[in-house]
RNA sequence: GGUCCCAUCGUCUAGUGGUUAGGACACCGGCCUUUCACGUCGGUAACAGGGGUUCAAGUCCCCUUGGGAUCACCA
């Protein structure tokens, strides 16, 4: 008998994406997330948005959105979720209740005041500043209104390990960790104790985060025991830096990734970049994220930092431009045209075909609008030197003979245009040094344009006529 | 400072005891060419240092050095 594909095994694979709504979405996050999404993906696992807002304060409805949008921008979708930590608060106070019972956690009176001296004497006197422990054996009492935080009683010996898919077995002894906070004085339960019910009540059988957390996680180990669940796989995912080999920040450059849409990046060029950084496959460098699902590993990830490089980002930006569809291109390229105060539906050329001869051209989105710009302005302001080098008394002539005999073609596409100008040169025995440069600046205003051939295609006759007389008119004064 | 992690070209990396240490970005040069680009061919450039283990070490072990992370009633 043959058991239905939908049915659940226990050993289905579920990760998840939990980032926190302090702030936009930025690279180091958005790789993170494209790891658990992939390795979910390829395993045919379930994927979990998960947003962590214990910390109201710091929490805002705009970063949320932001994350969505950032999500949704590279193209990475969830099967369960958005969960919001903030809807399980009950939850949370009933494991934690339950721990208190059971003698694994104790309430603590001991005041931030008294906490912050006991730190900084310990600190001056070279010691550790970890919790002393005041309140771990106190005897049971009756609560009598003072403030009270709720901390995990940490094993006193031993060791925690893990075996890492990233970094390798890891250990710690227990005797350097203390007595987490696990709930606030105000009750509201604290980051790593929330994580872990969440991560057991989700069911997460495989944690990918980053490299950060590693000095959470033996906590977090002890805190999967003492409820008695099993303890997921992690994975540390390396930090990024910047050039300087510093955590990256705003001060290297971007590092929302809706900026880099907005500086006119590709989302595949974006996810192309990240996953390739920390994570390689052979030589291979162009992956899409098809590819990715089927040849990406978790094993594969390099366990050392690595430095955020935006001119390869740049070149991957600049190679899906290059290999795009000019229909999706042409598209995504509207608003950028926009605010540049062009309205490709308003008139002038087709879009698309413009796209075509701008494709090998571009490294943004924003160097194809700036591209696209001349084949929708009426005026054109003309490059000086290209225009006293190009323009010389022959000139106009020699221009109208061309506007003639472009007229004169049963069509006009790449080819014919080239034989025209073929023709011209023949007939007044130029060669095309001597009037091409001056058809590309009549036309495109500049010296670096598409070829000319492709510019008078995609104007068209009129368009070119036009603007070729007026280069005349203007120029040749 | 304690703890933990990391270490191959400038950068991302391949390498799993025997390689002329490979690829990619960037950079430099040739070619192609109607401009700018694209493309193409070629070049410069790395095993942090020191000890072991081994016939043999970029690969294994130790130390040093250098980076990074973390030590909250943040996540």
């Amino acid at each position: 008998m043959i058991k239905a594909a939908k049915e659940p095994f226990m050993s289905e694979v579920r990760l998840r994406f939990a980032p926190s709504p302090t702030g936009y979405l930025h690279v180091g996050g958005a790789r993170t997330a494209l790891f658990n999404w992939l390795l979910a993906r390829k395993q045919h696992g379930t994927f979990v948005l998960r947003i962590e807002d214990t910390d109201v304060t710091r929490s805002t409805q705009e970063s949320v959105d932001a994350i969505f949008e950032g999500m949704k921008w590279l193209g990475l979708d969830w099967d369960e979720g958005p969960f919001f930590q903030s809807d399980y608060f009950p939850v949370y106070k009933e494991y934690i209740d339950r721990l208190v019972a059971e003698g694994k956690a104790y309430k603590c009176y001991c005041t931030v005041e008294e906490l912050e001296a006991k730190r900084e004497k310990a600190l001056k006197e070279g010691g550790k500043p970890k919790y002393d422990g005041t309140c771990r054996d106190l005897p049971p009492q009756e609560d009598d209104g003072r403030p009270y935080v709720i901390r995990f009683r940490t094993p006193k010996e031993g060791v925690t390990s893990w075996n890492d898919l990233i970094k390798g077995k890891v250990s710690f002894e227990n005797a350097e960790l203390d007595d987490l906070i696990i709930q606030r004085t105000d009750g509201t339960p604290t980051y790593n104790f929330v994580v872990v019910v969440d991560d057991v009540t989700m069911r997460m059988t495989t944690v990918i985060r980053g490299d950060d957390h590693v000095n959470n996680t033996p906590r977090q180990i002890l805190i999967y025991e003492a409820l008695g669940a099993p303890v997921p796989v992690f994975a540390h995912v390396p930090m990024i830096l910047g050039a300087d080999k510093a955590r990256l920040s705003k001060r290297h450059g971007a590092t929302s990734v809706m900026a880099y849409r907005d500086m006119g990046f590709l989302p595949e060029a974006m996810v192309n970049y990240l996953v390739r950084l920390g994570w390689s496959y052979g030589d291979e460098e162009i992956f899409s994220l098809t590819d990715l699902i089927e040849k990406f590993s978790i094993e594969n990830v390099g366990r050392s930092a690595g430095v955020f490089n935006p001119d390869k980002l740049l070149w991957l930006n600049a190679h899906y431009i290059k290999t795009g569809d000019p229909v999706r291109l042409a598209d995504l390229l509207i608003p950028f045209l926009k605010e540049r105060g062009v309205d490709p539906a308003q008139g002038g050329p087709d879009l698309v075909a413009v796209v075509k001869t701008l494709q090998e051209r571009a490294k943004t989105m924003l160097e194809l609008a700036d591209g696209a710009l001349f084949y929708y302005r009426d005026e054109l302001s003309y490059d000086e030197q290209g225009v006293a080098k190009a323009f010389n008394a022959d000139t106009p002539g020699l221009l109208n003979a061309l506007v003639e005999k472009l007229a004169a073609l049963p069509a006009l596409d790449a080819g014919q245009i080239e034989q025209a100008f073929k023709e011209l040169m023949a007939e007044k025995g130029i060669k095309l040094g001597q009037v091409g440069p001056a058809v590309r600046l009549s036309l495109s205003g500049t010296t670096a344009s598409p070829g000319i051939y492709e510019m008078i295609e995609v104007l068209g006759l009129a368009e070119t006529k036009k603007r070729i007389e007026r280069a005349i008119a203007v120029l040749c004064r």
